[in-house]
DNA sequence: CATGATACATACTTTAGGGTAAGTACTTGT
DNA sequence: ACAAGTACTTACCCTAAAGTATGTATCATG
């Protein structure tokens, strides 16, 4: 997570979008790179961090755990850690993220809409 | 429009990403900052330029040609250009674009749950 | 006694996206 | 003759997000 200047115009404009455009909102929730995957991997059922990497190869810890922190942080997903040794750690979506998924729904009926060639696109 | 590296990694998870993730086909669509703004504003009909200009005063000129460009190219927005002068231009979804909206609106829906203290969030 | 599995953390580098500032071409109005 | 409005373009800079590489703690097992 890292440092942001206040500064910065990005920053101012990123305040105007939140403020006027609910859909930059949740953006700034599910815009990072892994999120809406790995919110995919848990709309099917809680996972452990090790299900997820190894659901998600294409992704380093540093990310993973990274937007999960996010995420968590967000509201969007709940983390449960056993005190236990090896560690055992369970991620699922809260009801925020749960309420998301008619999001991820409609996207996905989108991008299949266009995969079978209903719509152009590119 | 920036030159893109082809060997680098971000790229090839991003092929990753759109080859297993619907959402992230969709994300890569609409995902630019001012892209969900610009569709918005789109929805109420068609506008010229300038029109969309004044109607994001946040936004600069480049990054809204920039991203009326990607649009077009992505076959969600469709150009209309007068051949007059001073130019006469009006863009307006395409059937693609339009097929959006409900993405769109799901996603506003959520925001405004969030702010109505449906779910709790950040 | 060292290797593997668990769930992370942290320092450093790269890259893509966004922003700034200025210029272009053509015509109408003053 | 000069500013204003139209719809862009182009060169350059800065930052946030993504990626690389390596390290940590704890215990069980061979």
């Amino acid at each position: 997570m890292t440092a942001i200047k206040e500064s910065s115009t990005i920053q101012e404009n990123k305040q105007y979008a939140l403020e006027k455009c609910p859909v930059t909102f949740v953006m700034e929730k599910i815009g990072g790179y892994w999120k809406p995957i790995i919110l995919y991997h848990l709309s099917t059922g809680d996972k452990r961090y090790s299900e997820l990497k190894r659901a998600i190869p294409a992704v380093t810890e540093k990310m993973l755990i990274q937007h999960l922190k996010q995420l968590e942080g967000d509201g969007l997903i709940i983390r449960e850690a056993k005190p236990v040794v090896p560690p055992f750690v369970t991620y699922k979506l809260s009801s925020a993220g749960t309420g998301l998924l008619p999001v991820i729904d409609a996207m996905a009926a989108w991008a299949f809409k266009v995969k079978d060639g209903v719509y152009t696109v590119k």
